[in-house]
DNA sequence: GATAATTCCACCATCGATTGTGTAGAATTT
DNA sequence: AAATTCTACACAATCGATGGTGGAATTATC
């Protein structure tokens, strides 16, 4: 149970610690120690399977070369992409990452917000509830670097990586139309969620522009789940007038509304088409391939990263940045036309 | 920038750093300290915002309340949704997860591995490739506390998390079977994975104790992905004689299997039944919804955490535990019954 | 041979928190 | 009034690593 440290080292070697620890940062050199006193101790170092102790390490630099990731959902495929993503490229410089999962739970985010800065993670990458945005003032109050993720708050200016929902949104909206569609129904999410608020936006927006009439009955706000899509689905679907397509709000939604769709005796697209928000695996998998907005996951993710570290390196004060990226139509064939 | 640290604190109120710290930690009636004074402490360190330093407390304790998960794939949903029961289990017992992601690469394993020991996790939740177990061993000779996730290593003595993949195999196997499938095809993982093996143990088992014979064409090992599914489907569909029904190792090679099934013109089931290891969200999506072999998912995250944590808390020599634990088999309605 | 210039390291403070031990001064007892 | 007991803290060591400063020993220079 005896670990080596510097100390260890440096006791048997009759040097003192500080010349352990400049041999075994590479900065013997520049300290002025003798490559026979610095080959000494790179080999016994290795002889008694030294390992750094970045506790130590830590406290002593201020640095603990760790990032805080916080999400939603981590099952939700959207983020667990972006996860895999922003771990490979901060592994790249170093860091490692820690991994939150709030589960939409305010009171969670808020604790695990305190953990992280109690750890001194060098920054965070926040996606948050945004119920409240006291939890996002803690982090800032802190000054620890921040990048909100995937919401856009007005009144918070930090960091920002998110896509264009309205205008993405809006590609979709606009393709259905011009494949006839004048009934459209929106499924989405949160009310409280700025990209449901977004997405919800561009729906209005082009069918405004196409001068065509939202029917409350077709519009759905809720959790970003497969029941809630499946529940909206099915509710619009059993009434007496039903349009002709719906846009959903996330993926989760899409499958649930899928299903609900199906449940209802209904199919894609013959009977009803759909469009929905965020590109997923199993998105090709249904009887007819789903047709998409696809978020570009990577980019947003390394947007993060860079974002952030930018940051974490630089004390100066830069300008607050928003990073927006561009949404895909990606077509399938979920939506039928219907001209 | 300034933090306030105890030592602040203390100036302030002209006590001793270890006055504050033992107010702060409610161990001030033991220690004989006025209530007055306590009263003080407690409320400047709020008007400070002090936030405790865990990287000093985790060096001076030896202990940093955190534990090492390192999965394979973190965008399976198999595994996001074991790291999430995880991370909530050991949220609740105080302990912050660091979420690694080999991506099957032996040396960023093994890297990972060493960063973690590094930072001193108190215990290593590890769902190891397999193709070496040096990097395992490593883990054991520093004494961390271990538990192995999702694998069967013989030569390994650890402690261990695990289904029984033979006989959950057998089940699925038995039922095409009983339904009078003859013609069995084998769609696995990567042949040095304990799992694959034992679940294509498990099938050579069911059909021998079936006297049924197993063609070599119909039996494909290789990556735990869409694209080995749908591969090796393709191919087998492609050749003289094919199978009534597929049996595949995992939820990847499952849908890419079902893919190449139907890019091939066929039918679930009508035409070829299939059943696969996993449960997953979309099994239920497809337009038959798939049968499958459900892993216990929340039981197995809970088990493992119960298990670390006895090994983190009782330095004593326990002997190793292995947590097997039941598989389920869902019936949907991706196999005909052929008799 | 004396002084200057290097070479090569040791010393010590520091990061922030924890804890065993020690001790003034007040309170109580005899 | 002296002895004893409490009360309420302070002190200092410790965890392991880092880095500025200063200085001994060796070599170079004239």
């Amino acid at each position: 149970m005896n670990v080596t440290t510097l100390q260890t080292i440096a006791d048997i070697i009759n040097v003192s610690r500080s010349t352990v620890s400049r041999v075994l940062n590479n900065k013997w050199e520049r300290s002025g120690i003798s490559r026979v006193t610095a080959d000494k101790i790179t080999v016994l170092a290795k002889d008694l399977n030294y390992l750094k102790n970045d506790t130590a390490r830590s406290l002593r630099e201020k640095k603990t070369f760790t990032i805080g990731v916080i999400v939603r959902d981590i099952t939700n495929p959207f983020y667990s992409h972006i996860i895999k993503f922003v771990e490979r490229a901060l592994y790249a410089k170093g860091y490692t990452i820690i991994i939150c999962n709030t589960g939409y739970d305010l009171d969670r985010e808020s604790s695990l917000i305190n953990s992280l800065i109690s750890r001194r993670v060098d920054g965070i990458i926040l996606s948050p509830i945004q119920k409240s945005i006291e939890n996002i003032s803690i982090i800032k109050f802190r000054n620890v670097p921040l990048v909100l993720f995937d919401c856009n708050i007005d009144e918070m200016k930090a960091d920002y990586v998110l896509v264009d929902n309205e205008a993405g949104t809006m590609k979709a909206i606009e393709y259905l139309i011009s494949q006839g569609h004048k009934e459209i129904g929106y499924i989405g999410g949160n009310s409280y969620d700025s990209n449901n608020r977004l997405r919800y936006a561009g729906y209005r927006k082009s069918m405004q522009l196409a001068s065509l009439s939202i029917h409350k009955n077709y519009v759905k706000h809720g959790r970003y789940t497969f029941k809630h899509g499946y529940d909206s689905a099915t509710e619009i679907l059993r009434s007496k007038n039903v349009p002709t397509a719906f846009f959903t709000a996330n993926n989760r939604i899409m499958l649930g509304a899928c299903k609900g769709i199906m449940d209802c005796g209904l199919q894609i697209p013959d009977d009803i088409s759909i469009i929905g928000f965020d590109d997923f695996e199993t998105a090709t998998m249904l009887p007819n391939p789903l047709t998409v907005i696809r978020q570009p996951v990577q980019e947003m993710a390394l947007n993060a990263v860079a974002l952030l570290l930018s940051r974490v390196d630089k004390t100066n004060n830069i300008p607050y940045v928003t990073s927006l990226l561009k949404t895909e139509l990606v077509i399938r064939n979920s939506t039928k036309d219907i001209n």
